[in-house]
DNA sequence: AAGTATTTTGCAACAAAGTTGCATTCTTAT
DNA sequence: ATAAGAATGCAACTTTGTTGCAAAATACTT
C-alpha cells in the first residue's frame, strides 16, 4: 500500500476529527486538492485495510471512523463498541468504552458481526442546554 | 391519509415480502405502474405514520420493514427488536422475538433510540448449505 | 349524489452521489 | 536511475434523491 499525499491528508482529517465522518465531510475539507473519485477510492482502501470502519445510518450517509488499536490488531476486523449519534449536533462518535452486550439469536442463525447505534443527546450538547 | 391504489400496492409488496425492502426493491416491483417519485413519497409517508420503520445499513441503502402491532400501538415509535442481515442471501429481517439488550451509556449521555443490526448466516441459508 | 376542498400523483427538470475506463503521474523496489 | 506497479485525475456516465407545478384522484360537506 503506497503512502501518498492524498492518503496522508485524509488520515489527518480523521485524526483531527473527534467524530465519525461521511464521505461528504471529507470532500468538503479537501476537494480543492484531491478529486472526488480519489476520496471514494481512498475510503474504500482504508476500509479494506482495516484503518477505518463504517457505521450504519438510517439516512443514506454511511459514516466512517478510525479504528482503534484493538480493532486493528485483532486479525479480522470486528468492532465491538457502541456508536452514538447525537440528535442535536448530529455528530456520531465511537463509545470505545461501551461494548456491545451479547444477544442470543434464534436457533439456526449464526452471528458474524454486530452493529449498535444509539441516538440521543451527547455530553457536550447536554452541557450547553442545561448550563448549571 | 388518503387510501390510494399506489399506497395499497406498496403495502401489499411489504406484506408479500418476508424481509426488509430498500427503495429499489419496491421500484423494481412496481415502477411500471407508479412513478419513482411516488414511491419515495409513499415510503416517507409510511415512515411518518409509523406503518414502516427503517433499518440502518452500511451500504447507503436504507431498508424498510413493516411495523408490528406492538410497534404501532405504542404511541411514539421505538422498535425494540434486533435486525438480522444475512451475509449469504443478503436479506434483512426483523427478529421480532429478540429484543435489544440494555446498554449503559457514559455519564452525560441520554438515550433516545437504539438500533441493532446483526449480520451472519440466516436459518434458511444454513439449511441449504448443510443439508443434513 | 354533486360539488368543493384537499391530497396525491406524474412529469420534467434538476441536484447530488457514486462508478468506470483510461492515460498520466507518483511510489516503491531493484 | 529505472522499470514495474499503484494511485490519481479527468471525463463521461449511471443511479439516487429532490422540487415545483399542473392534472387527477380522494375525501368531505351538504
Amino acid at each position: 500500500m503506497s503512502v501518498t499525499a492524498g492518503r496522508k491528508r485524509i488520515l489527518d482529517i480523521f485524526l483531527d476529527a473527534n467524530n465519525a465522518l461521511a464521505h461528504q465531510d471529507i470532500e468538503v475539507k479537501c476537494s480543492d486538492k484531491y478529486d472526488r473519485v480519489t476520496i471514494y477510492r481512498t475510503l474504500q482502501t482504508f476500509l479494506e485495510k482495516g484503518i477505518i470502519h463504517n457505521i450504519p445510518t438510517t439516512d443514506n450517509s454511511v459514516r466512517y471512523a478510525l479504528c482503534n488499536e484493538v480493532c486493528i490488531s485483532s486479525g479480522h476486523h470486528h468492532d465491538n463498541h457502541v456508536h452514538f449519534r447525537c440528535d442535536n449536533c448530529s455528530k456520531t462518535i465511537c463509545l470505545d468504552d461501551v461494548s456491545i452486550p451479547a444477544v442470543k439469536l434464534p436457533p439456526g442463525y449464526s452471528m458474524n458481526e454486530i452493529n449498535m447505534v444509539v441516538s440521543g443527546i451527547c455530553k457536550t450538547c447536554k452541557k450547553e442546554k442545561v448550563p448549571m
